[in-house]
Parts: structure tokens; sequence; C-alpha cells
DNA sequence: GATGAATGAGAATTCATTCAT
DNA sequence: AATGAATGAATTCTCATTCAT
């Protein structure tokens, strides 16, 4: 019932293969989602035994909640750390998607994992869920905010919200696993980052054309 | 000149329990993912035995495999009837993302699958890739007819068009699945349809505001 | 609980089908073996569904239960028959051999099913064992009285028999049945019997060499 | 430098068990043969659980491949060392005859199998039809060096080594499966030998009486 | 801690057979 | 009679997980 990775391992060796468990872990997920994942894989590419896994985890789903807690305590600070106050609209919009674009970096495996257990599982619904929640409801603000200002008249705040956090997570997951071409995977971040950044940036800080 | 699974001369009957079949396939699909879903449930849900699945498919897989060709198809027709002339941007935007929607609304099925097996079979990842294409280039081709028009400066047509791409995926993904509140799904189709289309128009046919 | 044929059919079209049946089933058998025929292949191979096997039999089992117990009366007459007087000891190789020979020929399917369903039901081991006691009786007199003549002295004559049988049995069997190359077929008849007969004949009729 | 079915580094369990399929797998298939047998059945009559089975082999038709390939390798050994000279035509067919013999009372299942499978895959033909050949090649030698010598005069060499080994295969098979009586199996294993040995000899060494 | 081994609980698939038309 | 359809009963194989060393 603990929620913490469990214990450190006191030793080296065991902090070494947990190591090597999670490394390897996070790369087949990566690669080939965590459904088609088997716990074999895992510790084959880790060069471990299967039952090596058993020691660190308590079962391949137990390995997800314990991902998906931490990501979602992660998610909270950053999202408390978002609102930093005196940017400009332009910057604003940067720092959303380049914080978004890094977080996929770091994290793509427990994304992946909690989107695709959030399928077959109440639970991890709820954590996929209160995960998204949280840039969903920093950007609501941010559109109303805008809209007081003249900006982006017309539209659903919250809807305009879900759409960019749809295409944020979309882009970054297609982008980032392998799915756009495996091998030198030669991404140019910051013209990623730039693409969301302008869309984001136009799409909540549009102003209807005059008609004159 | 059907080109109907198998070729049989099917009874009333047979054609009763195929179309439960697909239909129950579909639906389970969509609620839990193909890779999650056994043929076990599929036939569950249809009031038949596990066994009567194989009288219409060779295999899960081959089902899949005939929704991917299928629907690659349709894509690329509803691809070639896309562009219609002479509408103004706003109405092209809104076009794009109505037609986006719709095929979500009647395709969630075969677009959850195809894109989930394109994580663990070459094959499929093939199908996914080509069906994603179609929309990418289209819209590529309208930002840069965007730019010679003075909209949209600076930007990489390609990854505006797979920003844009991701966006239309991941949020009908997101309202249309259960994920967003199973029961009721009180969807508002033409605001969500509008969000897009605002979105999109904006993302593209944005012009430097003027620094006087 | 009828052992004949079932009744057979009154009109044509059944009479028709039947035959179809009946040659598809000893085709594919020949081919494959009882154990690994299925009823579909039979009557895939005879052009008809897979349900009308039922009209003409109770079971696969059923069918070569049929076979066995009508090629076990067949083999019976055969035995009779063939304790021609006054014939040489090699026109009585030769007939021997030829008639192994022609039985295999047109009853190949029947005597691989049989055999092999001997491996797993005492039905049909039983069958099997009556068949094959048929020739193994004949031979083992016609040894007995050989040696009363000089011949083949020191031998076992029931051994010798069984011996002679597995040959003849398997020679038939190996060269009937397609293993040993398929297509044209171009089996010499001739050649396999006059074979066949030298072996038996001098394996029988052996004298030991004088030593003056 | 060990050609072990899977390089492990297996425990005295490990090796227990996989002797305990092993040898199970043979007496059900002796028994039963190849295409009757289910895994199940090994399982069972080694006392182990199903999914024990496939930490040792691949699949059923794997096992069987693996026998397979180690048979034909020693079939091979075993034809090379073949050819002893200086033997007399009688000691020499008493070679042959126990030879073969010996090795149906220790490879049983392996033929067994590899003959059946035989019948259903190219594959398994193409061992079979390898194996067979050994022999054959080999008796067809002496038949012509007998020939030479004035003995088995007008005979066709290859048919009459095909016929042989029919004879040796199918009389091997007989006795030593179980069809021939299961309980206490009291077979003379020498009085088989000779027996085979007699034809083979007398089959080959056979000199035309002079017609005085 | 590490791991070879064992296994229960599925999941896919096949196939003989039955049934309704 | 003929056959499309339906299905229960295997059978193969996988995988998460446990256990003994």
């Amino acid at each position: 019932m603990n929620v913490t990775p469990r214990e450190r391992s006191p030793t080296l060796r065991g902090r070494q293969t947990q190591a090597a468990i999670d490394a390897a872990a996070r790369a087949v997920v990566a690669r080939k989602g965590i459904l088609a994942t088997t716990v074999a894989d895992i510790t084959g590419e880790a060069g471990r035994s299967t039952a090596s896994f058993y020691n660190y985890y308590d079962s391949k789903e137990a390995m997800v909640r314990e991902w998906a807690v931490r990501f979602r305590e992660e998610a909270r600070e950053r999202s408390m750390a978002a609102a930093q106050p005196g940017l400009s609209h332009r910057d604003r919009s940067y720092q959303a998607a380049a914080a978004h674009w890094n977080t996929y970096r770091n994290r793509l495996a427990e994304i992946i994992s909690v989107s695709q257990m959030a399928m077959i599982s109440e639970d991890f619904a709820e954590y996929w869920n209160e995960i998204c929640s949280l840039p969903i409801g920093l950007i609501t603000s941010t559109v109303k905010q805008a809209q007081q200002q003249g900006f982006c008249a017309g539209s659903d705040p919250r809807l305009i919200a879900v759409a960019l956090v749809s295409m944020l997570n979309q882009f970054c997951y297609t982008q980032l696993s392998g799915q756009a071409g495996h091998p030198g995977d030669d991404i140019d971040d910051d013209a990623c980052i730039n693409t969301l950044a302008d869309i984001f940036y136009r799409a909540i800080y549009h102003r209807e054309a005059a008609h004159p």
C-alpha cells in the first residue's frame, strides 16, 4: 500500500538494477505502449531476469501507478509555478509550449502509460483526467483574461483550452515517440516549440479583423 | 462487385450476425481500445459465441486490417473532395474542422485501432502514416498559400500542419471516446467544430498585428 | 448402428454428392492422412458444404469405420481366394505381391486411415490387426510348407511372415502415397510388383547353399 | 560447446524437468503418434503443468524438429560407420538388420514423429526423405556389388533397397510400438534381428538355382 | 538480491457437429 | 438434399506472478 517507489534499495547493486529496470521500462513503453509491453520485455531490455522486476515493483500496474502518482505531483508543481506575472502574451505562449514540450521530452513513458491505462481502468482515467485538468484549467483562465482584453471573442474558453491541450499532447507525442521516424531522430526542438507557441498565441490572442 | 469481407451468399441471419459483431466490435474498441479488447469481449457484446467471430473474420487483427484498408480508402476520397474552390478562408477552416469531426464521429473505432496497432506493427504504422499524411499534406498546402497572401509569416508550414492535425485528432478522440464522461454524452457538436475551426483559422490566417 | 454405407441415396443428386464426397475423402486422406484431415478438407475438395458430409456419414470416425469394415471384408474374401493350388513357387510369390500391390492401389485411403486410427483407438487397432492377420497367417502357412520342402530352414515362420507383410505394406504405401514424388507419378507397377515378388520368393524359397 | 535446446544455465531442477518432459514426450508419441499427441498429454505424463512445456520448447512442432535434426545427424554418422570392410555377406546382412533394429529401439518416437509430420509438412517430408535416403543408398550399393558377383540378377537395385528399407522400417515399428501387444512386451530382439537379417541376406545374395 | 523454474489464468483459434431454412 | 450459420469443446500458446535456491 506504499506509494513511494518502494524504499530505495540500500545496496549499490540494488540501486543499479532498479535504475536499469526503470530505464528499460521507460524505453520499451515509449516504443510499444504499456499495453503491449510485457514484464519480460522490460527485464530483457534491462538485461535482468524477469523475476528481478518483482524485487522493485509489486506488479506492472503498480509500476505505472507509481509513475502516475509521481507525474501527477510533478504536474501540480509545474502548474503552481506556471502563472508567472509580467510576461508578454507572446512569452507566456512560448513558456506554455516549452513547458509542455519539455515535460514530454522527459516523461514520455509516463504519459503514454497513463493515457493508455485510462482506457481500461477507472483509476487511471482519474489520474489522467487530473493531469490534463491542470493545463486545461490554466489555459481556460488565460483565455478568459484574454477575452476581457478583447481577444478571442465569442469562443468557449474551456473548449479552446481543451483543443490546445489536445494539440500540445498529441503533437509532442507524435514527434517524440518513435512513430515519426525512429533512427536519427533529428528533431528540431526549437522549431517544434515555436510552432506550438505560435498556434497557442494566435488562438488566444486573436483579434477579429476590423470590418471597415 | 461488392467488397464484403468474405465472398459468401449471405443469408439474412448471416448479415444480422455480421452486423451485430461489427457493431459490437466498434463499440468495445471505442471504449477499451484495440489492444485491451478480446474477441470474447466483442462476441459477448454481440450476444454471440466466440467461435462465431471466426465465421466473419480470420482474426482480430484481420478485422482491424480490413477497417484500416477501408478507412484509408475513405480518407483518400474525402481528401480528393476537400479542395473546394471559392470558399472564404473562414469557410475553408470550418469545412476542414467539420470534416475531421464527422469522420471521427463515424469512424472512431477504426481510428483508435489503427493508431494503436501502429505502435506494435510496422504494417499498421504504415497505414496510420498514410492516413495522417493526407490532411497534413492538404493543410501544408493551405498554409503555403496563406503565406503567399501575407499570412502566417515565419512559420514552418509542415509543422503547423502537423500540429493542427494533432489537435484535430486528439480533440476529436478526447471528446468522442467515452473518456470525457460516458453517460449522457451531451456533446455539443457545433461548439466543438467551431472551436476547432476557430483555432484552425487563427493559426493559418493570422496577420502580425501592425505596430503603428 | 447400420454398417452398410448408409442406404444408397434414392435420388440422382444424392448419389452424385455421395460419390463426390467419397472420392474427395479418399484423395485427401491419401495425401494427408486421416488424423490431419478435417471434414472441411474433404467437403472442400468435393466442392460441397461441410454440412453435406453429415448427410452421408454420422461422423468422420464413422466414415473410417465403414471403410474399415468393408475393407476387412474384402480382405477376407481375397484371402479365401488366395490359396490357388497348382502354382509354382515363383508364381505364388508373384500373385501375393501383385495382390497386395493392387489392393493398395485401390484402397490406399482405407489402409492409411485404419492404420493411423489404430494408434488412437482400440477398436481400430482391432480392425487393423485382423486385416493384417490374414496375409500374415497365409504367409506363415506358406513358409511352413516351404520348410517341409527343405527351404528356409531355421527361420521362425511367423516372424518371416510379419516381416514380409511389413515390407509389402510399407513399400506399397511409400510408392503409392504422394510421398515419393507427387507430380507425374510415373510409377512402374510391374517393376514394383516384381521387386516385391522377388524378395518374397527368395525369402521363402531359399535353400542354404550346399557346401560341397 | 553444448547443443542443448536452449542456451541456459540449467539448474538441477531444470534438467530434471527437461528430462521428465522429454521422456514423457517420447513415451506418449510412441504410443499415440505425434498427430494425436497434445502438449497436455506430454506434460500430464511428465507430471508437470502444460505451461512448463514452453519453458523447454517453443512448440510441439519445434520439439519434433529438434528431434528430426538430431536424428538426421545421428543417422548420417551411423551411415558413415556402416561400410565395414571384410565382413562376410551374412555378417553384413546381420549388421544392417541389427543397426536398424537398435536405432528403432532407441529412437522410436523420433521416427514416428518425423514420418507422420512428413505427411503434413514439406519440411518434415524433406527430413524424412533424407533420413531414409541414407540406408537406401547404402543398400543400393550393396546390391550392385552383389550383382557384380553374380547374385541377385535382374533386379532393380534401387527398388530392392527401397523394399528392404520399407521392411526394416515397418517391421521395427510394428514390433516396437505398442501395437503388437503392449503389456509384457516380451519381444525377442534376437529373433527379430535374425529374421530381418535372413530376408536381407536372401534378397541380396540370392543366386538363381541352376537348371540342370 | 538475483534468477531459473513453475504455473494459473487467460486469450486466440480450430474443428466436429448440429440446426434451421 | 443442401447449406449457411452457430457453437461447445478442445488445443495451443502467452504472460504475470510466485517460489525456491
